[in-house]
DNA sequence: TGTACATCAGTGAACGCGCGTTCACTGATGTAC
DNA sequence: TGTACATCAGTGAACGCGCGTTCACTGATGTAC
């Protein structure tokens, strides 16, 4: 037997890992595949070995965001479980909203990077995509589900801001004007949280 | 001289139009030269009668919006810019977050189509866009002003909000979560409305 | 322990298609007389 | 009014490049003996 049984699946992993970060900067079309194999140390060739095709990975890397770097944020802001509060919901909307996360084109959220890209996708692609918007929203609503109210409104509405004002702000050329509509959205999107629980 | 003085300008309109109308739909990579000019009913060479090159092509096209596409809604809806009052507002947003814009793939704002599009693309096409949206927020925010309060952080979260929303909702495979997901931006943009006038 | 071998991850040249762009041309139009 | 002409919007064949995909191969690895 050639080579060790984790050997393909680290190279697996390495080339979706080197291709979500490729998408988040340049889109899925401007990314070739030379590109990606390149980046992660292999050739053109064996890319073949690990997907059937492009769109394939494509689906692939959207999925690995929400347990890879989703779970990593999650991880560092102290979220998980049994702790979702009114403050960790604020900690997650003002987090999302955060000049950090706009500058972070690498680890950026898919659903900032690439909304249009995805809408236009194949299903499997969606479907990573959708899984990760519950996912949020999930955290989002049972943190809110603290205090009585329409918590599910709220939290698809947070979601909304948070992705509309990334949207917007990753967009404009205007740099002053991106910030003041990613600002406008974080203060919005906090007033929301706090009087939810007045 | 070979054709009416206005034969020109009208073919050139014509295929803007056209291709605003195929760029919504399908993205700004997936719609060819041929595609457009044969929709225009014109083939591909003539093209370059009117355009230097696709990019020029999408930034015009962008920009056909707010005029074209944009000023019929503002008429249809009957804004203008002195009747501009908390009704105004909350029509215009009811009106972006409602089903029939959801649906309307032809019409939509670009804004919702191509917003990881407009993100990459060059800065004429940036700056189209973001002409767009200061007219959205002018409206907006004019109307807020109405009564006291933070109108310019309002207005520009409502955009926030009516954005993500559409592009949100646009995205999901699931469209009973689209649904919910417009549905609960509608409720609470029509609320921070309302709720500005107390 | 050392050597022959089988496997298969990875290589890189080649293929083929799609599409943006170019270019020599055509023919519809309005003008000049 | 009718005819010759100049213009240039529009045509469509051809070009060329980029990129996804294929394929015959190579060579590093672990196993068998």
């Amino acid at each position: 037997m050639p080579y060790s049984s984790e050997h393909k699946e680290k190279t697996k992993t390495k080339i979706v890992e080197v291709a979500r970060v490729l998408f988040n900067k340049h889109g899925f079309h401007e990314v070739t595949i030379d590109m990606i194999m390149a980046e992660a140390g292999l050739t053109r060739g064996g890319f073949y070995n690990h997907f059937p095709n492009k769109e394939a990975l494509y689906s692939a890397a959207v999925a690995s965001f929400l347990n890879g770097r989703g779970a990593q944020w999650r991880r560092e802001a102290g979220i998980n479980e049994s702790n979702l509060d009114l403050t960790a919901v604020a900690q997650m909307v003002q987090s999302y909203l955060s000049a950090d996360h706009l500058g972070d084109l690498e680890g950026q959220c898919p659903m900032v990077a690439l909304p249009s890209d995805i809408a236009r996708a194949s299903p499997s692609v969606k479907q990573s995509f959708q899984e990760l918007l519950e996912a949020m929203v999930w955290l989002l609503e049972t943190g809110l589900k603290e205090r009585e109210g329409a918590s599910r409104q709220k939290a698809l509405s947070l979601a909304a801001l948070c992705v509309g004002g990334m949207t917007l702000a990753r967009t404009l050329p205007d740099s002053s004007l991106a910030e003041e509509v990613r600002s406008a959205a974080f203060q919005t999107a906090t007033s929301m949280v706090v009087s939810h629980s007045t």
